[in-house]
DNA sequence: AAAAGCCCCTGGACGC
DNA sequence: TGCGTCCAGGGGCTTT
């Protein structure tokens, strides 16, 4: 599910709800996600109270008052669900209902893994049907230097990601572009989705070499700026759109995305070009194992 | 060292 | 209606 935009998106709806919250009680469902879940993982959180809610790449981290940070990351099909207690809603119902799975009651519904009860009462519910998700905790101070973590690249977001810094990154690389940008390595948070919609904006080919981003000497091309900037506005547009919808997806306050009926490419295959002018229909191959879209006339 | 494949898991859409 | 096949937003791990 979740790329960047997506994962940027609960953290800003969740933050309200979290940010110096005390987590009372927390309730595991099963012994594992994809990885079994830390030692004594509920005894650290209990008790707990969250001093703030950040991002990096694809994952959330909730930082702890004991120097935790408990690290979410959503895998394909995970999601954050609240439901807030006692929160007048725009229905005018008490306690708002977030999410399509969450029921008011608070019993547990198929794939609820994780539960965090907070201290007013209000829930943040841990679902996920494939469980490619999961959960860990790791002092702050050790983040950085974390086997998850050290190697991650630009993040989209924020100054770093340029010209020179993408040119950099893809000098001598003879990956493609699709599996370039897929590599979190390289550029943070981007996914399936917001590839192909880079490469759309930067009318650059997927199946380009990613060294041909960089002049001989390393310096950025005209299509590194291109790229970085593409990216860049990508991410920025669907964030401000609340994420994308894809399936069943929500944001963390129930309402769907609306970046979805804004892509060019991703999942349009044998539509128009959505460039003005440009007579090509959108191809779908596949690149390293997953589907890839562009337009084969404008994007070179 | 970089790149390519394989795998984990469940559910929905589609064809017959 | 039921069953089989294919596909899906991720990334770690192993093999070339």
């Amino acid at each position: 599910m979740p790329e960047l935009p997506e994962v940027e998106t609960i953290r800003r709806s969740l933050e309200p709800v979290l940010r110096g919250a005390r987590l009372v009680k927390v309730e595991l469902a099963r012994a594992d996600l994809r990885f079994p879940f830390p030692e004594r993982f509920v005894e650290r959180l209990e008790g707990r109270r969250v001093t703030a809610l950040s991002r990096r790449a694809k994952y959330l981290l909730v930082r702890l008052d004991n120097g935790d940070v408990l690290v979410i990351h959503l895998g394909m099909s995970g999601r954050l669900v609240v439901a807030v207690r006692n929160a007048p809603t725009a229905g005018g119902r008490r306690g708002r209902l977030v999410g399509s799975y969450t029921n008011m009651t608070g019993r547990l519904v198929q794939h609820d893994h994780v539960v965090l009860h907070l201290e007013d009462g209000s829930r943040v519910t841990y679902n996920d049907p494939r469980r490619f998700g999961f959960m860990l905790l790791v002092k702050d101070s050790e983040l950085a230097a974390h086997p998850l973590f050290r190697h991650l690249g630009l993040e989209p977001l924020g100054e770093e990601l340029t010209g020179s810094a993408l040119a950099r990154e893809a000098h001598g690389r003879r990956a493609d572009l699709k599996s370039f940008l897929m590599n979190q390595a390289h550029v943070a948070g981007l996914g399936n989705i917001y590839v192909s919609e880079a490469l759309f904006r930067a009318r650059l080919s997927p199946l380009r070499r990613a060294g041909t981003l960089a002049l001989k000497d390393g310096r950025a091309s005209q299509r590194a700026e291109a790229l970085a900037q593409a990216i860049r506005a990508v991410v920025e547009d669907a964030v401000a759109a609340g994420g994308s919808t894809l399936r069943d997806y929500v944001q963390a306050d129930g309402r769907p995305g609306a970046f979805q009926s804004a892509h060019a490419v991703y999942d349009r295959e044998g539509k128009p070009c959505a460039r003005a002018g440009c007579t090509g229909v959108v191809r779908r191959r596949v690149q390293g194992q997953r589907s890839t879209f562009y337009c084969p006339v404008c994007q070179r």
